[in-house]
This record gives C-alpha cells, sequence and structure tokens, in this order.
DNA sequence: TTGTAGGCGTTATCAA
DNA sequence: TTGATAACGCCTACAA
C-alpha cells in the first residue's frame, strides 16, 4: 500500500497524489477530491521512513534520560511529549541506565530517526558531542553541569531552592540541620548540597560533616539517612531531603523511631510532588514545576528547528519556590 | 557524512563499506579493519530512516497511551523500555490524550516509524484497526475491554484483586463497604467495580448505591470522595479506593476530618506503588507489578516480530496480590 | 495543472 | 571477495 498505489487507483501519476494529499496548491481541486478519495478507500497512510529519508525531517525528537523511574521523569516526559504533540512531532525514548548500551551508542542510533535532541545525562562531554552528532543539531541539555558544550541547557534553581528551604528552617529557630544528599555524580544533587551550605553560612551556622548524609534520591536512602541521623549523639532538629522521595522515606523512619514530626524534627523536601501535600504530615518542599522543564526543553529543540542558523545555546533556568507546609513545623500565618 | 564518504575514505565500494559494517561475514578481514577506521575517523553514524526503508525494520516500537500523567503509565514505559532495551530497539512514545490528535491520526503517523504496538486505548475498535493498520501488524492490547479485536492483549487481574480486597474488608467485620471508583469508560475501572459488587455478594453483604462513589484516579477526586461518604447518614466503616492516587486523597480528607484510620474507618487501595508502605497509615492495597506489565507487553510483540505467520492473539492476565498493611487494621498475626 | 525522472542513504542482487 | 546497480517509498525539480 504506497502512494503508488494511490495514484494508479486515482488514474494519475505519483507525484500528482503525493502533491493531493500534502495540501500543494498546484492541483487541481476535482484531482485533488478523486485522490483523496482513492487513499481513503485503501486505507494509504505515508510511510514514515520514506518521508522523512527524502525530506530530512523525522518529525520525532529524541528523548535521552537517565532513568525513567519515579515521579521526576515522568513528568519531564509529559511536558515535552505535550508540547511536541502540538506540532505533530513524536518523542523517540530512551533511557540510558547502566547496564544498557553506552551513551554513545545511544546517540549514535538516533541519527536518522529524530531532528533534534532533549539530553539529560551526567557522561555527555564535548567529545562526546562532537563525535556524536552532526555539527548544529540542535539539543537541549537538561541538568547538566555548565561546561563548554555547544548547547543549549535548562536546569531548575537547585542552588536557590536548597538555600531558600535552609534559611527557612533556620529562621524557625533550628541550629542543627542535616542534609540527605542526592545520587554521586549527579548536578541537582550537587547544586542543593552548595545551596544547603551557603544557607547555613548566610544563617550564621557551622557545617558539620556528620550532618550531610549520603542518598541516591530513592526512598529506601531517606528511610536510612534519617536513621543514622537519629543515631548522633547531637541529633539535629531539621533534616532537608533533597527530594521528595527521600523525605517520604526520611517520615518514615522517624514515625517509626516514635518519633514526632514536626515537634520532634522538622522535615523539608525538594521537588514538591503532587502527593506532598497528602502526607501526613504535609511536607514543606521547594516547589518545582517538572512538566514545564519538559516543555520548555522541547520548545527550545522545536524553534532551533525552525530557523537553522543563529543557535540558541543559553542557558536557562526554571524558578522554585519554598512551599510551607506542616512538616517544618512553621506556625500557621 | 555517508557511507559514501567512508567507502571513498577507505577506498571501497559502498557495497563492501555496508557489508564491512554489517559484519557480514562476505568481507574480508582486512578490508573491514580499514573500513571501520575510516568510519570511526569520519564519525561515521548510519541513517536510521534510510536503513528502515531498505529492510523495513525500523528497530522500534509504538507506544500508544491514554496519558502520561502518574506512576501507573510511568511504570509501564519503564518496564517496555527495559525490554526493548535489550534488543537494541526503540520507543515511540505518543500519548492520545483529549486535545491531542485523535487516536486514528496518532495510529497514521506511525506507519513506517514502527515495527510494531502496546496500545493502551478505550476507543480502539476492531475497525479502527482495520482502517489504520496493515493486515498481521504486531499489536498488544493493554488493559482493553474483551473483543473480536485481531490481537493478543495483556491485563491485570482487576476483578480478582478488587473482589480479594472486599472480602478481606468483610472478613475484619466490615458490613458497610464504600467503594471510589475510577475513570468513566475505564476497563480496568469497570473490572474493579465488578469485583468489589462480587465480593460484596460473596460476603453476603448488600450493595447500596449510595457507596459507589466516582473517581477518576486522581488524588482529587479520593479527597472528593471520602468527603462525600462522611457526609453520609449511615456512614461506612470501610473504603476500597480503587487506586492508590485516590486512596491517598482519602487519607487526607479523613485526616482533615479528625478520623482516625484505621481505628474510625479503614482505607484499602489498588497498585500497590511504591509509596504506599510509607503513608501513614501504611496503605493495605492490591499489589500490582507495573513494570513486568510494560516488560511483557514488549516481550510480545518482538516475539511477533520474529516470526511472521502463527500471531498470538491470546489473553494474558497478570495476577494481583492482597498486600495488607495497617489502613485497613487487620491486626498483625 | 500534470507527468517524468532523479535522488534521499542504505542494503540486496547479481556479475565479475 | 568485491563492485555496479537496482531497489525501498516518497517528494520535487523540470519539462510538457
Amino acid at each position: 500500500m504506497t502512494i503508488r498505489d494511490v495514484a494508479r487507483a486515482a488514474g494519475v501519476s505519483t507525484a500528482t497524489a503525493s502533491r493531493a494529499l500534502n495540501e500543494s496548491h498546484l492541483v487541481a481541486e476535482d484531482t485533488r477530491t478523486v485522490v483523496r478519495a482513492a487513499a481513503d478507500r485503501l486505507h494509504y497512510s505515508p510511510h514514515g521512513a520514506a518521508r522523512s529519508l527524502i525530506t530530512s525531517r523525522t518529525h520525532t525528537i529524541g528523548v535521552l534520560l537517565p532513568d525513567l523511574y519515579g515521579e521526576f521523569f515522568s513528568e519531564v516526559i509529559r511536558g515535552i511529549d505535550q508540547r511536541v504533540q502540538q506540532v505533530g512531532y513524536h518523542c523517540l525514548l530512551s533511557s540510558a541506565r547502566r547496564g544498557g548500551p553506552p551513551l554513545e551508542a545511544a546517540l549514535r542510533s538516533m541519527r536518522g530517526r529524530v531532528d533534534g535532541l532533549v539530553l539529560m545525562s551526567p557522561e555527555f562531554t564535548g567529545d562526546l558531542s562532537r563525535r556524536t552528532l552532526p555539527a548544529g543539531f540542535p539539543v537541549i541539555l537538561l541538568n547538566s553541569a555548565p561546561a563548554e558544550l555547544p548547547h543549549g541547557s535548562l536546569i531548575v534553581a537547585n542552588f536557590e531552592g536548597a538555600r531558600a528551604m535552609v534559611l527557612h528552617l533556620a529562621a524557625l529557630g533550628h541550629r542543627r540541620v542535616a542534609i540527605i544528599k542526592g545520587a554521586e555524580g549527579n548536578f541537582d544533587a550537587a547544586e542543593r548540597l552548595r545551596g544547603y551550605r551557603a544557607g547555613l553560612g548566610e544563617a550564621g551556622l557551622e557545617p558539620a560533616p556528620e550532618l550531610e548524609i549520603a542518598g541516591d534520591f530513592g526512598e529506601a536512602a531517606g528511610d536510612a539517612g534519617a536513621r543514622a541521623l537519629l543515631r548522633l549523639v547531637d541529633r539535629p532538629t531539621a533534616i532537608f531531603a533533597t527530594n521528595d522521595g527521600m523525605a517520604i522515606g526520611a517520615l518514615f523512619a522517624l514515625r517509626d523511631a516514635g518519633l514526632r514530626v514536626p515537634e520532634d524534627i522538622a522535615i523539608g523536601g525538594f521537588d514538591d510532588i503532587p502527593m506532598a501535600r497528602y502526607l501526613e504530615p504535609a511536607l514543606t518542599s521547594v516547589h518545582v514545576d517538572i512538566s514545564a522543564l519538559g516543555e520548555r526543553a522541547a520548545a527550545r529543540v522545536l524553534s532551533a528547528l525552525e530557523r537553522t542558523a543563529d543557535p540558541d545555546l543559553s542557558r536557562e533556568t526554571m524558578p522554585t519556590t519554598l512551599v510551607v507546609r506542616r512538616s517544618c513545623g512553621a506556625r500557621r500565618s
């Protein structure tokens, strides 16, 4: 079932059939009607690969993420899909998990299948970029370290958000504020840690190595982290979990230890996932509009597709806002 | 940067270059080495669309879901991606949300871009299938109503899971068990409702229309549903929320109303999302291995790709298991 | 307004 | 073992 079949059925050449089906004005209205009818009758759909080959447009953007687990990635994808769907594009999804194919292969395999790329990976380097992507290929980096990479990028205001959280906790009178850190090598994790330390400094609090607990953004790490903190001789009075998943784990651990939140110990999270307000106690968190991050990334890739020259290599920051709920112990105003 | 450039650089024909790069044994080892070197030096990657055109294989499977919001879809996608990645395939993602392009267009747009399809949509009919898909095109349906559709399908044991939940609640002594239903027109929602009613019957309990509350699988619906139930003169003593998101909303509403769970009212959910065990109280739920559902769907599409004849049109059911935690008030054994 | 023909980048077929 | 050459399905000059 190709356009030749349609052309034959309609009694025209393939060129005419193509024009008729592609809204070209170089076709008589009558002819178009006949061709359309034939196409409908034969249930014709154009062959994507063939079309891509000649037009060098795939109408697809690639989405390469480090993982697909959890509400964060899910929302990023949703935002991207929402945006690209508006212009009839698709998402070609790929995760670069450890154990899967290496990043380079993943990137390579996308050539000729996507028009642009939304990429989130700590491993992506300028060298790799040069090796795997054609010069000028539209790429938007998500939450990657600032570097000399020749690509636009989008990040979350991790530093500011974390700093705001710590300052808020300090303003509530907490002197010993612990942090449960994110995954090693993760850009967001590093920035949130930096914000935490900056906040401590501004509040005149002493940083303490024993209050910085390793984590990986999973619920179990929050649980374990909180338990570790409870074993300290000089316990913290507040815990900043650097994402909500870990905050949930921490809440669980504290409850299990018979401690009340926020009376005995305060907790704050990061991301403000939809569930945060439904927790008990409702979770104070740093709000991030994750799907908007995805939408914006997609929008920038799409706009790079429009104009060929003048690539937009800017670094853009998605703002964060502190959402105060009961878990930090702030009085209702 | 095409294979012709590589061939030229290596001093061979494109045919030889192609063979060298594709592990064909019709190539001298020396030649292969030379070609590989040239390809590396030139950073050559094959063009997916061109390759697809001639091989009629895209190494991609399409994933069409009704929405991308929430942990359910996220896990399905993760499972699919995990499976297809093992054989070097990609996922082409698309959501058929209301407001977006109609399902038919979405399906059409995938022709020539995917080798098979994992499809979840209440709107998909046999007629549409015939109109949009080539005969014998590999499709696995997810959670769709049983029908005369010429495709294999995968469903969750909704009925059995819901029934088990209700029987469990009844065994705990509850006589008035309410349900917060899922989205209208949703297959899972209908099946869970059916299981609920069957469970009531088996337990010798009277069904009551006022105990069947409308919902849509969102947290807010659980909240609203629970509030509605609390307004009843003859309150239920247990609420079965047909997914965990709504159970979370219901927990929130009950707490807000000053009721204790499970002492004043028991709650059960469905799906057993990772977060369920971290809630307060920990949520009794019907466990579903969602990512396994995705993996299995992908596996079936892939295996359909292998053998051309003998399509597997079977209907497969993913089992569910009741996970008892504190929210239903069962004694620890 | 229509048709012919060339080419997008690749692999498959056939000779050499 | 290699090289010409013909597809794959489509779009788009160019010619009519």
